[in-house]
DNA sequence: TTTTAAAATGAAAACGTTTTCAGATAGTTT
DNA sequence: AAACTATCTGAAAACGTTTTCATTTTAAAA
């Protein structure tokens, strides 16, 4: 490992030299420059991070929390991260977040200071004591569906509101009066969200949702298949159902047709985010499409952008949904 | 950010002691032990990774390259690799590999050292600069799926061989005669591997394989789909296809479907990896079970050992795997 | 040519650990 | 009480950069 002092020596020049070779090459004389550029090749040379980090304080990691990075969505708004992080030169760490003491271990992660940055993406909120440990890191943030634990945090929201709203739009067009809905985990902002808008959006379009038909669930796919076996022993089912997420309205539909259940015949039911497997279920989900690679790339791009700029005032943005329709939903059965 | 020096005189110590309580505790007295703890505790004093990096040479972060995060399966087997990860205290940074170069920004971060090691999971080869930078930079590093770099290089296999001939007996028992093939990326050893060994064991089983019933792709869901259009148009199509994985066959079943094929009457479809989307299709996927989780898990234990034990001969794991029969596949339709 | 300003370079301190080697302290044995 | 171990601890060097401040060199102006 040869290091800058023997490339200055070789070079005929100071290390100091040599590293603003490095860091702001337009500062050393051409003919300098044509020397270090000659010694650093014959020796291989490449600055050591580590001393890097230990006078800059920077290390040019990005940590990225997601509670699971097998979880279709959360792989793809890392991929945004990543992709955006690479073409900074960033690196970039994950932390999966689904278990107990996770927390904690990533709290400790960034103290240490180990990571310039850190974007956090949907679940359920800190502890206090882990809220504050980030806070008094004062580490820049970027949080993704997840209520910011300070003013000055940068946050992306999907627009919740605006998706249950298409939803039961839909719904109510295609005649439906009965609704249900499973669930997310109601710990997560998203899980929040969706369920009160979903009942706020149902009422503002003259639909019912009983309590007996209101399925607290956990995004998992064998969360929607529990909710289906349930449902599949009420008397008065609902015609129409809303899933917090894909996965759970797909383990609902395929625990539901082992049952024998025809869809959208008996139930028409819609899910969330759009993830890829939604396209070939059958039948087809309807879902209200979600840009997760758009929002880990912008959570990139809003993180790499308050590091150069710390005290910027904190960004809000809420990203736009759609509503893509397919064939889960269809009228009702007529009531006996 | 208090100094390990700032602990040593608040503890009336000297700073090696201090270093001497994190690193190996049962060296200090148990007095001194206490002094140190309460001055630690009372500043919240916490080691500086990049000092530390500095004189040990050790970052504790493992590098995990894959072709694409958010490609089924590499999700599992990156999550698989994390967990072990976590367990060790390590850190666990991911790099996609799918764009044309991003091959030499890795091999810049393994020499670098920014990496204590690095696990590196099936793609194209690398080219022959940056073998030869891995294998200059001499970091431990684990292949999956892979052709190691050097002799000593741990490597994971799954058990190809094995699983084309669960495949091939399986159609060869329901009767068939005449396959096809969706390959996978043939610059990977897995696409290598899966088009020989099926081959193989197709002819071993008494089966024919027509060249133009070998589609060469890529392993993603449109190439399947692609293969799917090639097929439609042909006057007398095999009766059976095996696909080098899932999202392939699932993009042939899903394209074929809308071409109005009746699966399995028509065409039997085998998969392989069984991510768990497989099990959702109509008809659900017949597959070849692979344990990505465990893999990853498993290169991260190996990876760990190595770093451990720098010189302890290469070890190669051949994972097994198991034919999960689903719906997808059936007795070939009597031949008019 | 001399003076002046601008540009380029160097010396040295600082960043915060670990580790080696030597020295001190405590605990045992004679 | 002295001598001897065994156990703890401290001093100081090293790790490889960046950065500040001062100095030298170069170029431009007089």
């Amino acid at each position: 490992m040869s290091s800058i002092i023997a490339v200055a020596r070789k070079a005929g020049v100071s290390p100091a030299t040599v590293s603003r070779y490095f860091n702001s090459p337009e500062i050393v004389r051409e003919e300098t420059r044509q020397r270090i550029y000659k010694a650093v090749r014959e020796l291989g040379y490449t600055p050591n991070p580590f001393a890097q980090g230990l006078v800059t304080g920077k290390s040019g990691v990005i940590a990225v929390v997601v509670p699971d990075i097998a979880n279709p969505g959360f792989d793809i708004t890392v991929r945004g991260c990543s992709d955006e992080l690479d073409k900074q030169g960033k690196t970039l760490c994950v932390y999966n977040c689904d278990q107990p003491h996770d927390e904690n271990r990533i709290r400790a992660a960034v103290e240490r200071q180990q990571a310039d940055g850190v974007i956090v993406a949907s679940q359920e909120e800190f502890s206090r004591v882990n809220a504050e440990g980030f806070y008094h890191a004062a580490v820049p943030t970027v949080f993704i569906d997840r209520t910011p634990v300070r003013e000055s945090t940068d946050a992306l929201f999907v627009d919740n509101r605006r998706a249950t709203n298409l939803v039961c739009e839909h719904l109510a067009a295609l005649g439906h009066k009965h609704l249900g809905t499973v669930t997310g985990n109601l710990k997560t902002l998203t899980g929040r969200e969706r369920l009160q808008y979903f009942l706020e959006s149902a009422a503002a379009h003259g639909m019912s949702v009983a309590d007996a038909h209101i399925f607290r669930s956990d995004f998992k796919f064998l969360g929607g298949a529990e909710a289906a076996r349930q449902l599949a022993g009420m008397p008065n089912p609902p015609t129409a159902l809303f899933a917090a997420n894909d996965l759970m309205a797909i383990g609902l539909m395929t625990e539901l047709t082992r049952f024998g259940w025809k869809l959208p015949e008996q139930l028409s039911v819609v899910g969330c985010l759009d993830i890829w497997a939604s396209a070939i279920t059958t039948p087809a989900l309807t879902t209200v499409r979600v840009s997760s690679y758009s929002m880990g790339r912008e959570a990139a791009r809003l993180l790499m952008e308050r590091i150069r700029e710390p005290e910027r005032p904190g960004v809000r943005h809420i990203f736009p949904v759609e509503l893509v329709v397919r064939g889960s939903t269809g009228r009702p059965a007529e009531r006996r």
